[in-house]
RNA sequence: GGGCGUGUAGCUUAGUUUGGCUGGAGCACCCGGCUGAUAACCGGGAGGCCACAGGUUCAAAUCCUGUCAUGCCCA
């Protein structure tokens, strides 16, 4: 038997603290776990690991918020659940922090360092905030398992990530080809575009516009570049195939104000796009012939600079060929092609099947024999020496300044040059379909996440790029054999020991560089040769997609864990990871195991300021989530960020939202909370015991109310949690408790609790607030697990993560009670009624205090029952019901100034005031009869409007909706019984204040003086008085007034009144 | 530059899928009421070019086109 305690004042840190001790000291997390396996039935969640070398902030609380919601949830319908932390420990970003820290520039500075030494403190830096991030994560209450982790660094994952690279290798899959990157050839390194956009400078830089001979013609094909160290490295050109083009021929010199190099004679011919001429031509031409792009594709001209490329073997070398991507927006409408030094350049490249030779070596110089000019020059500062060679072959018509934002590296704020990389690349085109097929069966939150974001990225997907020249990360287990020059995927550690060669030793770590020291023997044929590894580390993107498997060390360790949690259930991270984790984990899932791996996703907004700003360290906007776990509690910024706003969508993160949930949600529900168990613990009452339990049926309709609405928010709620809507299922929540459990029910029954004898009455209220607080728990304790649960165990005694989720689910019962849609719809109008009650009295300026004798209902369904509450709400003295508003209303005739104005002129005013006096309802009958007349003019329905108005003594009001038109009437009329009861009340609520500023016990009594002047109360009314106020003593009108009186006017009559606390 | 979101009162937002009531709440503000009911509650008020500009329609916050701002991803 669990007999409630007092439950104090709220104090959210206090009990979220003590709760977290007791999860620990109980294992409760672990109980929720394999309390459900009876049942056995599993629902796979899959964390998306974060780097713990930053510090967490409020945005990574959301995202951790609705992975904890959720599985809770499917905890509660009985799932087992099985939360497995992650960290990713690898990147790019690792290594730029640690070469901040070290202040190593360079990759020559790295190996300098030593890469052994620069990799340990890549390993250390990454569990900076480890700690941190437990705090955050324990304190938030995100149950997930962190004492035993997966971890991206370990052997175990990387030996499960190199078995699933080893799969794609044996489809054919993996494949070594060139990928154009961002380059920075002082520091030896690639960039990823998140570097790159943080080293724009806008810079002024020569462009030109070079003139390429045809061959076979007279006619020189325009073509412009803001980059002319790649013009050299040129191999095509493009143009748009539904473009326009002139063949223009220069008719004259041009004027004296040619700026710069170059130029063209007259009679020579050029051919652009003939939107452009304009813009280009600054010598006056004579079209000679327009054509469509297509017409020139296939026609061959002479190189820039012959002998830098070797073309043989490649027909379609300079020649003219159409691609999409040629616009008119700038330039000549003919796209200069170098195939290693861009990235549409590239793909065009390897279309038409253009050369792909470097010019420019990863030193950023020109190779010999490129020019005699250029050769070993660094090419940034060959821009002029270029334009000098073109224009003394005769090549340049034009040079112009250029500015535009160009990206430079962060280090060295050197120029980046984009330059074709050797990469290797998983063949993501071979499975297009299958990954389209894929996407469409996960269910996605947001659908367009899913249909739209991913969809479209997929129909363009590209193959992915998986190596980094960079030294912390899973490396690529690739090795290159120096003889014959095959290649060779190791899949498992078994493997490499088996394959390297007597010399080579077993690495301690799957890490560089102890890797890249063992050599394996060439397994080709009768080959033998020695094989070394590329020097490449793996994109973390694929560690990541690697975590449905890697996270057990499948195919090596835990087939059944592997086999019973793929694919998982569900995953849920912010939207950003669309093409990060949620398209890596999907990319490896369809190559390796031809499957979907995730059956549902959600994505989630970010978390802005509240200007809608990007959080971020330099702009200080960050918010520190124990800002708020210090102060409203973790519960009240979870209910908060639930309820503000859809999942998906951007939040502005208000701190005033936190403590409007604090204030709103939390405090009432623990206040209704408190109001229960206080009284409870002072009864004795014990839920359990059957002498006092009331059914259902045999209880009040407050109570039979009050249980139908938790049942139908209770379905409503969990319908919404189906479809994603959380933020509309927890507004939902707090309107319940709110307005119909704390605002309705609990004020209603207030009276019933403080009765001090037992009665089936309250014990039947007790019953039900027990029962509809723990449904609510229970409800919640998904998204609130704090407060819920403390309210669970001093209502039962147990945990409120250990039970049953109310609403039930395909293997557990459904346990609300019943619904009973005729009573809450009563109940509805009975609420309105109330409430037109009280803007009755505010329009008749009726006092709320003062009673009414009688009020009457007009229309609507039969409420006998509910009359009790009404003349309580109302302070009606009796409430009974009327057939028609006649009693009532009377019809009154209002003058149409317009129509009478016109009819009447000067004696406007005369007809008024006789109308004005006149019997409304007879001049209405004179009207309809047509002999109506005032003042000598004859009165038309036109020429007045009819009102119905409440009677003399008498205020109403008309509610509609699905009942009809139902209506209120008051008795406004007052006599000395009813003055009496109003300063009864008055006087009453006045003790009643004074006693709460003294801070009284509600169980003192007190004594008590009062003096009126102008009125007298009844004897009745008097005594009411002394219960109500619990006053031992009292005191009417006896000797002159107390100096320390409260004094007061009511309805005229000055009144005084003291107390004092009994001494007794 | 491209793709995908978002933009409604001072603040946070519902309504947009499927066009149709006077664009609905909460916080803050003002007036009044109620209270042994809490940072509460009730009634009323003020506060909206529904980002902007066009278009479709009898009718647009809602559909279409464009622009701006903001965010994510890609270049």
């Amino acid at each position: 038997m669990v007999v409630p305690k007092p439950a104090g004042e709220f104090d959210p840190v206090a009990l979220e603290n003590s709760l977290m001790d007791a999860w620990r000291v109980e294992g409760t997390f672990a109980k929720s776990i394999d309390s459900r396996r009876e049942i056995g039935s599993p629902f796979t969640f899959l964390e998306g690991p974060p780097t713990a070398n930053g510090k967490p902030g409020i945005h990574h609380v959301i995202s951790r918020l609705f992975k904890d919601m959720v599985c809770r949830w499917k905890t509660m319908q009985g799932h087992v659940v099985e939360r497995k932390a992650g960290w990713d420990t690898h990147g790019l970003p690792v290594e730029i922090e640690v070469q901040k820290q070290l202040n190593l520039m360079s990759n020559e500075e790295i190996e300098k360092f030593g890469m052994k030494e620069f990799n340990e403190k890549c390993k250390e830096s990454v569990w900076t905030y480890e700690e941190a991030w437990r705090e955050m994560t324990e304190r938030m209450a995100f149950w997930v398992d962190l004492d035993d982790p997966y971890v991206t660094l370990h052997d175990q994952y990387i030996e499960s990530a190199w078995w699933s690279l080893k799969q794609m290798f044996e489809k054919g899959l993996l494949f070594r080809g060139h990928k154009v990157l961002p380059y920075c050839p002082q520091t030896g390194t690639s960039y990823s575009t998140h570097e790159v956009s943080q080293g724009y400078k806008e810079v002024t830089e020569p462009a030109v516009f070079v003139k390429f001979k045809l061959i076979d013609d007279e006619a020189s094909v325009l073509a412009w570049t803001t980059t002319p160290w790649t013009l050299p490295g040129n191999v095509g050109l493009a143009v748009g195939p539904d473009l326009t083009y002139c063949r223009v021929k220069i008719t004259s010199e041009p004027s004296e104000s040619w700026e710069g190099r170059g130029g063209g004679e007259v009679g020579e011919e050029l051919i652009l796009a003939k939107e452009l001429i304009g813009n280009v031509l600054r010598n006056h031409v004579e079209i000679l012939e327009e054509f469509t792009g297509s017409e020139i594709i296939g026609r061959s001209y002479k190189p820039l600079f012959p002998g830098a490329i070797d073309g043989t073997g490649s027909p379609s070398a300079w020649t003219i060929v159409g691609a999409d991507f040629v616009t008119t927006t700038d330039g000549t409408g003919v796209v200069h092609t170098a195939v290693m030094y861009g990235e549409d350049d590239y793909s065009l490249g390897m279309e038409v099947g253009f050369p792909a030779q470097h010019t420019v070596g990863m030193d950023g110089k020109f190779i010999e024999g490129t020019h005699d000019g250029l050769d070993g020059k660094y090419v940034k500062e060959c821009d002029d020496l270029i334009i000098d060679i073109l224009t003394s072959d005769g090549l340049l018509y034009r040079e112009h300044a250029y500015t535009h934002d160009y990206p430079h590296c962060w280090r060295t704020e050197h120029p980046l040059l984009y330059y074709a990389m050797d990469s290797w690349f998983v063949r993501m085109t071979a499975v297009k379909e299958q990954i389209l097929q894929y996407n469409s069966e996960v269910e996605w939150a947001p659908e367009w996440t899913g249909t739209k974001r991913m969809g479209e990225w997929l129909s363009n997907i590209k193959d992915w790029a998986i190596s980094r020249e960079r030294y912390w990360g899973t490396p690529l287990p690739v090795w290159i054999c120096g003889e014959c020059g095959k290649e060779h995927c190791v899949g498992s550690i078994e493997e490499l020991s088996q394959m390297k060669t007597d010399s080579s030793v077993m690495p301690p770590e799957l890490h560089r560089p102890y890797v890249d020291e063992v050599k394996l023997v060439c397994p080709h044929g009768e080959c033998q040769g020695e094989m070394s590894r590329e020097p490449y580390v793996m994109d973390c993107w694929f560690d990541s997609g690697c975590a449905t498997f890697a996270q057990w060390h499948y195919p090596f360790d835990n087939e059944d864990k592997f086999n019973g949690s793929f694919p998982v259930d569900y995953i849920c991270e912010a939207v950003d990871q669309t093409r990060g984790w949620f398209y890596s984990l999907m990319a490896v899932s369809t190559t390796v195991f031809d499957s979907i791996c995730y059956r549902r996703c959600l994505s989630l907004g970010h978390i802005l300021d509240k200007d809608g700003k990007k959080m971020s360290k330099s702009k200080g906007n960050v918010v520190n989530p124990w800002d708020h776990f210090n102060k409203e509690g973790a519960d009240s910024i979870r209910w908060y960020m639930m309820t503000q706003s859809a999942p998906w969508s951007p939040t502005n993160f208000d701190p005033n939202g936190v403590r409007e949930s604090y204030a709103k949600m939390f405090l009432t529900l623990w206040n209704v909370y408190k109001f229960h168990v206080d009284y409870a613990a002072l009864d004795g009452f014990d839920p359990e015991n059957s002498d006092s339990f009331v059914p259902v049926e045999d209880r009040s309709d407050l109570d039979r109310w009050i249980l139908s609405r938790v049942s139908s928010m209770a379905e409503k709620y969990h319908d919404q949690f189906i479809c994603w809507d959380f933020h509309k299922a927890g507004r939902d929540l707090e309107n319940f408790v709110v307005n119909d459990l704390s605002n309705w029910y609990v004020r209603r029954s207030r009276r019933r609790l403080w009765n001090e004898v037992d009665s089936s009455d309250k014990h039947s209220c007790q019953n039900t607030l027990h029962e509809v607080l723990l449904i609510v728990c229970r409800l919640m304790a998904p998204v609130s697990p704090f407060v819920s649960d403390a309210i669970h165990r001093g209502l039962d005694g147990t945990s409120v993560h250990l039970a049953d989720w109310p609403v039930g689910s395909e293997i557990i019962e459904r346990s609300l009670p019943p619904i009973d849609q005729v009573v809450e719809m009563e109940m509805e109008l009975v609420r309105s009624i109330a409430e037109a009650g009280r803007r009755v009295r505010v329009e008749a300026g009726r006092r709320q205090r003062l009673p009414c004798r009688s009020g009457w209902i007009v229309g609507g369904p039969e409420l006998s029952h509910f009359h009790d509450i009404l003349s309580e709400e109302l302070n009606v003295e009796t409430i009974s019901v009327m057939d028609d508003l006649d009693t009532f209303q009377k019809i009154e005739i209002v003058p149409n100034r317009k129509a009478l104005g016109a009819k009447c002129r000067g004696d406007l005013p005369t007809v008024l005031s006789e109308l004005k006096l006149a019997d409304s309802e007879s001049l209405l009958l004179e009207i309809e009869a047509g002999i109506a007349a005032i003042s000598g003019y004859e009165i038309q329905s036109s020429d007045i409007e009819i009102k119905r108005v409440e009677r003399e003594g008498f205020a109403a009001a008309t509610l509609s909706g699905d009942y009809g038109d139902v209506s209120l009437v008051l008795d406004m009329d007052v006599d000395e019984d009813l003055l009496s009861k109003g300063l009864a009340r008055d006087v009453i609520r006045r003790i009643q204040a004074k006693r709460k500023d003294l801070d009284l016990d509600i169980e003192a009594t007190i004594s008590l003086s009062v003096w009126l002047d102008g009125a007298s109360i009844s004897d009745s009314d008097w005594s009411r008085v002394i219960t109500e106020t619990r006053a031992e003593s009292a005191a009417l009108n006896e000797g002159a007034a107390n100096i320390d009186a409260i004094t007061f006017e009511v309805d005229g009559v000055d009144v005084a009144v003291h107390i004092e606390e009994s001494q007794s």
